[in-house]
DNA sequence: GTCTCCGTGTTGTATATGCAACATATAAGC
DNA sequence: GCTTATATGTTGCATATACAACACGGAGAC
């Protein structure tokens, strides 16, 4: 029982962090089982959505992904048919990516309603500030 | 661009913590570097440093990871030489492993600096509300 | 005693993630 | 022109993650 330990544990943001994203991604991802969706994927097709086609870097930047990842993560999906890449450095999604994503919004809607109970309005307000700042991170100064 | 979908974009709690998280668990994860350790291993050692030896469900518990996502982990830092299996179903941190986690101090520390910067008083106090609320999250009812 | 349930741990499979190194292509400097 | 910087994407490598299926052992139910 080391008491300097035991502080460390409780204050580490990012161990905090990862156990709140563990339990909410749970949440997600279960829910979006029956659709064949995890959460990124369903965030990549809802960004082409939102956004229309775009680059692999753009759509790194928004979610914050190395662009590795989104490299990866782009050839999955295109492998299920789910998004191409265009001619011009572009990820596009394709009709069946946009059904499914559509097909799985009661899903989606269910975890957010779980999530929404657990957190309650103070806890939402939370998860929109830190993103907030996380996004703003560079603007100051 | 469809409104709709920006809609969920914004308000997915999902989507926001993953971006939260990969923001942070990136700084942390960059700052340890030089040390050879990431978050989630540094979370296990400085749990074992806390509380003594403990089962991997009780670990789990504790990180809200899945059994099999601790078996793992378990695995890998043993290969490294930081902990132990102990005969009764508990693991121990070694020597090797308690030396290099409160080497690892400074690290840390210039990482939770980092974050803590970034996120103000305020988002601080966001991340420990979340934290309670997810740890809380069967207690009610 | 046997059977059932629960806690524990492992393994197969798949996704998610980032760094380093590499390859291109385009734009800016000079 | 050439060079340098910047943006793009890929691949090797390692870690992190969870569900499903399995195996094992103890604790009760009867």
């Amino acid at each position: 029982m080391d008491k300097i330990a035991l502080d460390i544990a409780n204050q580490c943001l990012a161990g905090q962090i990862k156990i709140v994203s563990r339990v909410v991604i749970g949440i997600y991802d279960r829910e979006l089982r029956s659709s064949g969706l995890k959460i990124t994927q369903a965030s990549i097709l809802v960004h082409l959505l939102a956004y229309g086609s775009r680059s692999g870097g753009a759509l790194g930047r928004s979610l914050q992904m190395d662009k590795s990842t989104v490299s990866r993560n782009i050839d999955r999906m295109e492998r299920h048919g789910w998004v191409n890449k265009t001619d011009e450095e572009n990820v596009e999604i394709t009709e069946a990516g946009r059904e499914l994503i559509l097909s799985a919004r009661p899903q989606w809607e269910k975890a957010q309603k779980i999530v929404c109970n657990m957190f309650g309005s103070d806890g939402v307000d939370a998860v929109k500030l830190l993103t907030d700042k996380v996004k703003n991170r560079n603007k100051r100064k």
